[in-house]
RNA sequence: GGGGGCGUGGCGGAACGGUAGACGCGACGGUCUCAAACACCGUUGAGGGCAACCUCGUGUGGGUUCGACUCCCACCGCCCCCACCA
């Protein structure tokens, strides 16, 4: 530790003093948290509280901007503000680094994508320690670094001897000029995000990992998260679109092919006039093979495969679709009804079939009449004939009509009663639809996690053996993408044995998503180092769940679900002893300047680094929370943060003067007893502390505790001008509640209140405690009481504290103005709230 | 089409059924300065009054309550997420 000067600069130099605490904290590795297994060590558990404090890893793309401020200083006040109050704080930093952006930046630099990486994460390194955040920087990592993705193979082995990871066709964004599949968040509305280029569907043999076989416990589980945004449940809950219904089978007339549906409502059966399949329906081809109608169907088959995905989703575009001259036999009647292919059908959903109910559904509705196929009422409305036209689709309730056995229930009776029925008749059954889809994981791409498999001609795909990891993504000179990974072009990878029969076979050349690896890396921040496992069980299960976890809101559905499967997959391997990964999330709000999102293209940027050295990095610190809610939007000001700087220079002067080689206690409440003055100030400084102390541990409020310290400088700033605090007790009073603010704002701004701390006669401000609340300060002898008449404010008084409900309403009722008011009137109720107000 | 959220001074916002507008920005006035900028001090919801004070005020209209920015219903206006999901 430094020796303690107590002099205070008569100016506030942020530069001098950041710089200064920055080196203390590095050299004392003032925030390194225990129990870590750094080396393999075992840990020692302390008796404490623990509070696993984690903020979303940044994508080092180039800079941090303030988004990323902002949500690292949350964290940063939350993890400051555990470790005073004397929990074991753990708050690490990472690098979410493979990805696009970087291998983009290669292929126009021609620089290889690691070094591209390498480069911007110094960069974001160097500002994150320019602004103190407290991490443990011993745990560092990133994504890409070999002693990661090893670890993120291995959990992919883990996945696929679960048959959880499998690889299989499906119809995938493909990008022609690109010449990749893209994920769907790079599709812009149906547009490739780096070329713009219209999306295509593809056919494709692509690695999925089956997260729809957790989709129930995903959404089950969601009852224990109480501590996440109710928002962002509700994304989830909805992207996983659970709804109840139907499986029901139909057979083709000539009773060859059975064709499941799935429908929502069942009890509409016997209202299906038509049936749709989707284009990239398998039985398609062999339905219309060798019939007349088969260069239509073909041809409009072609046309669906190449229409854009934008298009082809787009609601309000006209139905369209083709006969293809064959019937399926509706099970519950025997009816035959035409059988057409339709592009609003979706594949990937349901089974790829749907029974048509014209009357009840608006999309078949449309259908019906744009191809001029039968309407048929089975469900009306109360008060409606049964055979009343149907005009409209009427989706809504009613009974049942035109439905044999079903004729007379309503439509929630109808519903369980038909699907028994099938499942007795063996032609269906009572199911759940799940709109979550299968998580596609390959990239066409180099910059990622090679899959860790093999292909033997003898033994097929062949898991790459746990000793032999990592497949390390070797080196190539071209980055392009040429419609296969760039890896595929390096032989000597390519080329290799199956571990199974040793005979010749080639390496997957498929890259893991990035995904994948933002989905464990909060693990394996326990055991950054750790080379014989991915991390160790006692030790994640010591730190995880993660206690607050914040983030953007644009995070809400993906990476969040995603992480959330990987933690339940792992749990069910005995891998962790948790089900939930986050137990507090915390979604941070946008910060836009010049009323748009910030962003490099339209040049509204306003960059960190600028504001640090002109401000200070406590100022930006302050400011960025001070702006509002924290999880609401924020127009960036360049006035505001300016007056964080002039609120911090006041802090100073508030301290000039002060100075001194030790810090002081509270003054008793004896001593203050004749200075009213003193003792308003020190209750100010006490309630100041009650409010701040709520404000971050429960609210997540940081604005308003802000605020609060700023009334509690504005209170001591005029007091000392207008010389109320003098004297002994004065003085004493007026430290302390100088020494509370120092203590307070130390979380949101650590350099500076660092500084003043010491020059106040303290040590380590970052150990210090957190003040607690003297109760008796907060207790008052005179109270300020309300006096409303008829709900209208009218007056307020002074009484003393513990004045009886009847006493307090007397002295209102004496008072001047209330008797103004209700002069000569009768009082028909009288309403007295305990040291609040009088009605 | 489905789901979620939000409407408070010139602006960001505070008030978690009990004195609406804390705190900050901006604006205005003052001090300092040859002057300006900075900084500091003061005023600042609207209307009225010389005053002390009075009246009106939280998108609109209803309701619950002694009392509503806050709770309930309807409407208007914005924002976000999902969306031919059968």
């Amino acid at each position: 530790m430094t020796p303690v000067d107590s002099t205070l600069p008569e100016r506030y130099d942020p530069q001098a003093v950041e710089a200064k605490w920055q080196a203390i904290w590095d050299a004392e590795e003032a925030f390194r948290a225990e129990p870590i297994s750094r080396d393999g060590v075992p840990p020692s558990v302390p008796d404490r509280p623990k509070a696993y404090v984690l903020e979303m890893l940044p994508y080092p793309s180039g800079e941090a901007h303030m988004g990323h401020v902002k949500n690292y200083t949350m964290g940063d006040v939350v993890a400051h503000f555990r470790r005073r109050q004397g929990w074991v704080v753990f708050h690490p930093m990472g690098y979410d680094a493979f990805g696009l952006p970087a291998e983009n930046a290669a292929i126009r630099t021609g620089r290889p994508p690691e070094e591209v990486t390498r480069h911007n994460i110094a960069r974001i390194r160097e500002q994150l320690r320019r602004l103190g955040f407290s991490i443990d920087w011993q745990t560092e990592l990133a994504t890409c670094d070999v002693g990661f993705y090893r670890w993120t193979q291995w959990l992919f082995l883990r996945m696929f001897e679960k048959g959880l990871a499998e690889r299989r066709e499906a119809a995938v964004n493909w990008c022609p000029v690109d010449q990749t599949v893209l994920a769907n968040e790079q599709v812009i509305d149906g547009a490739c995000e780096r070329c713009g280029t219209q999306v295509e569907l593809r056919q494709l043999s692509q690695w999925f990992l089956r997260i729809t076989d957790y989709a129930q416990r995903l959404l089950d589980d969601m009852d224990t998260l109480v501590d996440w945004p109710e928002r962002v449940l509700t994304m989830q809950r909805n992207w996983i679109g659970r709804s109840e219904g139907a499986r029901v089978t139909f057979t083709t007339d000539d009773g060859v092919h059975e064709i499941p549906v799935f429908t929502t409502r069942p009890d509409t059966l016997f209202g299906a006039t038509f049936f749709l399949l989707a284009p990239e329906h398998p039985l398609v081809p062999q339905l219309v093979n060798g019939r007349p109608e088969a260069a239509v169907v073909t041809e409009y088959v072609r046309q669906a495969a190449r229409a854009d995905i934008a298009d082809r989703t787009a609601t309000e575009r006209p139905k369209t679709g083709v006969f293809t001259g064959r019937h399926v036999v509706n099970p519950v009647n025997g009816e035959h009804i035409p059988v057409w292919v339709a592009d609003y059908v979706l594949m990937d959903y349901g089974t790829g079939a749907i029974m048509a109910v014209p009357a009840h559904d608006e999309r078949d509705f449309a259908f019906a009449r744009a191809y001029d196929l039968p309407v048929r009422r089975v469900v009306s409305a109360p008060g409606m004939a049964a055979d009343a036209p149907v005009e409209a689709a009427e989706p809504g309730e009613g009974t049942i009509v035109n439905s044999g056995i079903l004729d007379g229930m309503d439509v929630a009776e109808a519903k369980p009663a038909i699907a028994t029925w099938l499942a007795d008749q063996g032609l269906g059954e009572a199911t759940v639809g799940f709109r979550l889809r299968d998580w596609l994981i390959s990239r066409q791409r180099y910059w990622g996690a090679p899959i860790p498999v093999v292909h033997c001609g003898a033994c097929g795909v062949v898991a790459v053996p746990d000793d032999e990891l990592p497949v390390l993504l070797p080196q190539v000179d071209d980055y392009a993408p040429k419609g296969m990974s760039p890896i595929a072009a390096a032989e000597d990878f390519v080329a290799t044995t199956c571990p199974t029969c040793g005979g010749p076979a080639r390496r997957e050349t498929d890259t893991m998503d990035t995904f994948v690896d933002s989905s464990w890396y909060f693990l394996r921040y326990t055991a950054p180092n750790l080379s014989t496992a991915a991390f160790e069980r006692e030790i994640v299960d010591y730190w995880l769940p993660v206690d607050q976890y914040i983030g953007g809101v644009e995070h809400a559905i993906l990476h969040l679900l995603y992480a959330r499967f990987f933690t339940k997959v792992l749990y069910d391997l005995g891998y962790v002893g948790f089900a939930e990964p986050f137990a507090r999330l915390f979604t941070q709000g946008m910060i836009y300047y010049q009323g748009a999102k910030m962003s490099k293209s339209k040049g509204n940027v306003v960059a960190p680094d600028e504001m640090v050295n002109r401000y200070g990095a406590d100022t930006l610190r302050l400011y960025v929370l001070f702006m509002g809610p924290a999880a609401d939007d924020a127009e960036w000001s360049d006035h505001g943060i300016e007056g964080q700087r002039r609120f911090l220079d006041r802090v100073w002067r508030l301290v000039a003067g002060q100075e001194g080689d030790a810090l002081i206690d509270r003054p008793t409440r004896d001593a203050l007893a004749d200075e009213p003055a003193a003792l308003a100030l020190v209750r100010k400084a006490e309630a100041t502390v009650a409010k701040v102390t709520d404000d971050i541990g429960e609210r997540f409020s940081f604005h308003t505790a802000i605020s609060a310290i700023q009334e509690l400088v504005n209170d001591a700033t005029k007091a000392r001008a207008e010389g109320a605090v003098t004297g002994t007790a004065g003085a004493h009073a007026l430290r302390f509640a100088t020494q509370t603010v120092v203590s307070l704002l130390f979380v949101f701004a650590p350099h500076a209140a660092s500084e003043l701390w010491q020059a106040l006669g303290g040590e380590r401000m970052w150990v210090a405690p957190w003040p607690d609340v003297d109760q008796a300060f907060l207790a008052r002898e005179s109270i300020t009481v309300a006096v409303q008449v008829n709900g209208k404010l009218r007056d307020t008084l002074q009484v003393p504290a513990g004045l009886s409900d009847a006493d307090v309403a007397a002295r209102a009722k004496a008072s001047a103005k209330v008797q103004a008011v209700i002069d000569g009137k009768d009082i028909r109720r009288e309403i007295v709230i305990a040291d609040r107000l009088v009605n």
